[in-house]
DNA sequence: CTGAAAGCGCTTACAG
DNA sequence: CTGAAAGCGCTTACAG
C-alpha cells in the first residue's frame, strides 16, 4: 500500500493525498475526509524510510550500553523504551560489551543508520570519556556521567538516596547506624557514605564501627562486614548497605548471632532489586533508584534535543525509599498481636 | 557525504561509482580503486534509507518481547543483538509488557517501520497464541512456543536439562533425590519434573519424598520446602531445585537444619542465575539454559528465513550443567586436607 | 484549493 | 566497460 493507491482511491494527486494526511491546512475539508477514509481503507502506512530519506529524521535513536547484562541497564532500557513509544520513536540496541573497537564500530553504524540521537548507558556511574566528538547528532549520557562537562549526564542521585536511608534510621530513633559497601574505588560508594557520614554528624552522631566497611558488592561480603562491624561495634542498631546483595548477607549473619532484624539491628538495602529484596528474611526496607524513570529523562531531554533545545551538565535524579520489614515501624517494641 | 560526492571525485557517473562499490562485476579494475579510495577519502557510507526504499530490506529485525524485565529475556537479548551484529543487521526492541493493545500497536510499528523479521521473545516457556498472521515478514518464537506449530519456536530444554542434573546427582551416588520447584501450572515445572522422575526410575530410584513439592519459584518457598521434604524423606541426600532462589533458600534451610551441603544433600539449581548461584553459600551446581546460544540460533533461523529457507517447528536448545560446591564430588568423605 | 515537477540518495535495467 | 534514465515512496516548493 503506497500512497498512490491512496490517491487514487480517493481520486485525487499523491501530492493533495501526502497534504491531507499531513495535516497540511491548504486542503479542503471534504477533500482531507476522503484521502483519510481511503487511507483508513487500506490501511495505509507511510513508508518511514520515504520519509527519512526526506527529512533527514528517522524517528529512531540508538542506545549504546557497555554491558547490557549488567543490574542497571534493564531499568534504563525499559524506560526509554516506553517514553519512545509515547513519542513515536524507536530504540536500535548496540551493546558493546566494554570494548572500545565494538563501541566505534557500533557507533559508526548507528550514525550510517541516521539515527536521530544517541543514548549512551554507562555501566558504572563513574566518569567516562565523552565519545560526543564522534558523533553528529545530539548524545544523552546517562547512569555514567560523562568526562566532557559540555555534555549531558543525567544520573542516579546517590547522595540523595543516601540521605533518605539516613534520615530513615534516624527517625526510628537509631543511633548506632554501620555503613558496610562496595569497593571505595566505585564513587557511589564513596558518595552515598560522604553523605550517610554528613547526615549522621548533623544529627549529632558518629559512624558506627568508626569508619565505613568497603569491600565487595556480594552477600558474601555483607556476611562477613555484619560479623566485623557487631564485633567492633557491638552497639549498632543499625545498618546502612551499599547494595541489596550486601543487605541481604548483613540479615543472614544478624540473625545467625542471634540479633533480631529489625528489632535489634535495622537494614536498609540500595538498588530495591525486587527479586532480592522482597524475598530476604526478613524483606528489604531498601532505596530505589528510580531507573525507568531515569531513562525517560534522558529521553525527554534527547527530544528537546532534536527540537533544538539542548542542555548540558549534570541532572541527578532522585530515589526513593521502599520501607519494607528489615526497619520495623517501632523499634524495640514487637508487638506480640502484630506478629500473631 | 553521498555517492554523487563520491562520483565526483572519482571522476566518474554516480551508476559507475554504485557498481563500483558494490561489487558488481563489470567495472574495470582501476576505476573501481578510484573509486574505492574516493570513497575511503569521504568516509563515506551509504545511506541505508535510500538502499532500503530500493531493495524493500532494512536490515533491521523487530524484537517484540512480553517482559522485558523478566530474568530470561536480557540473555537472550544479549544472544540476538550480538549475533546480528555478526551480520550487519540491527534490532529494534520493543516491549509490550504483557498487554496485547501495546502488542499490536507494536508489531504495526515494527511492519511500517519495514523490519525485515520479527523475533518475538515469550516470557514463560508455556504455549502462547501465534501472532504470525498479523505480520508479513518471517518470524521465530524464542523461549516461549507459539500454539501454531506451522510457526518455528527455538526454546530451552527443559527435559534435557533436567536430566544433566539427575544424572549429575546419581553419578554422586545420590540415591534420595528430592525436588522442589514452581507451580505446577508452568510448563517448565512440569517437564522437569517428569524428566526427572524417568532419570530417577531407570536407575531403580524412587523421588524423595514420593512427589514434586510444587511452589513458588522464591527462596521462601525453598526455606519452607526443605523443612518440608526433610521432614517427610530424613535420608534425602540430594535436592533437584526448579530454580536458583529455590536453591538457594533450600541450601539456606538444610544449613540452619544441621545438614551440610554437598556432605549431607547435595543441592542443583536451575538457571545458573550469576550473581545468586555464585554468591549462595555454598556456591550452587545448576543449569545454564545457555539463553544467549538461543538468541543466536534464533538469528541463525531468522537469517535462513529471510534467504527463503524458512523451517518450522519446534528446536530444543540443550543447557549445560554447572558444577559449584553445592554437589561436592566426593560424597560423606570431606577431606579434612581439602578444608584446611 | 489542487496537481505537475523536482528531489531525498541510491540501484538497476538499458543503451551505447 | 561507462553513463543517462527511471524509479523506490514520499514531501515540498511552485504554478495554476
Amino acid at each position: 500500500m503506497t500512497l498512490a493507491d491512496v490517491a487514487k482511491l480517493a481520486g485525487v494527486s499523491v501530492s493533495t493525498a501526502s497534504k491531507a494526511l499531513n495535516g497540511k491546512p491548504e486542503v479542503a475539508d471534504a477533500t482531507r475526509a476522503r484521502v483519510r477514509h481511503a487511507a483508513a481503507e487500506l490501511a495505509f502506512h507511510p513508508n518511514p524510510l520515504a520519509r527519512g530519506l526526506i527529512s533527514g529524521r528517522t524517528r529512531t535513536i540508538g542506545l549504546l550500553t557497555d554491558e547490557l547484562g549488567g543490574r542497571f541497564s534493564m531499568p534504563v532500557l525499559l524506560g526509554v523504551e516506553n517514553a519512545l513509544g509515547n513519542e513515536e520513536m524507536s530504540v536500535v540496541l548496540c551493546d558493546a560489551r566494554g570494548d572500545s573497537i565494538r563501541r566505534q564500530h557500533y557507533i559508526r553504524t548507528l550514525v550510517a543508520r541516521q539515527v536521530d540521537g544517541f543514548i549512551i548507558l554507562g555501566e558504572s556511574n563513574d566518569l567516562r570519556p565523552s565519545l560526543t566528538r564522534d558523533i553528529p547528532v545530539p548524545v544523552v549520557y546517562v547512569y555514567g556521567e560523562s568526562g566532557d562537562p559540555g555534555d549531558l549526564s543525567i544520573l542516579a542521585d546517590d547522595e540523595g538516596g543516601a540521605r533518605l536511608a539516613a534520615e530513615h534510621l534516624i527517625s526510628l530513633q537509631r543511633r548506632h547506624v554501620g555503613h558496610i559497601t562496595g569497593p571505595v574505588l566505585y564513587r557511589a560508594a564513596r558518595d552515598r557514605a560522604a553523605a550517610l557520614r554528613q547526615v549522621l554528624h548533623d544529627s549529632g552522631l558518629d559512624l558506627a564501627g568508626g569508619e565505613p566497611l568497603h569491600g565487595e558488592w556480594s552477600r558474601r561480603w555483607g556476611r562477613h562486614a555484619a560479623h566485623m562491624l557487631v564485633t567492633a561495634d557491638p552497639d549498632v542498631d543499625a545498618i546502612f548497605c551499599g547494595n541489596d546483595q550486601i543487605a541481604d548477607g548483613v540479615c543472614e549473619a544478624l540473625t545467625n548471632l542471634g540479633r533480631h532484624v529489625p528489632d535489634d539491628v535495622a537494614v536498609v538495602g540500595y538498588d530495591n532489586w525486587e527479586t532480592l529484596a522482597a524475598d530476604c528474611r526478613p524483606p528489604l526496607t531498601t532505596i530505589d533508584l528510580n531507573l525507568e524513570q531515569l531513562g525517560a529523562v534522558a529521553v525527554e531531554h534527547l527530544s528537546a534535543a532534536l527540537d533544538g533545545h539542548r542542555t548540558t551538565g549534570v541532572i541527578r535524579h532522585p530515589g526513593r525509599l521502599v520501607v519494607r520489614e528489615s526497619t520495623g515501624p517501632s523499634p524495640r517494641r514487637p508487638s506480640a498481636a502484630v506478629r500473631a
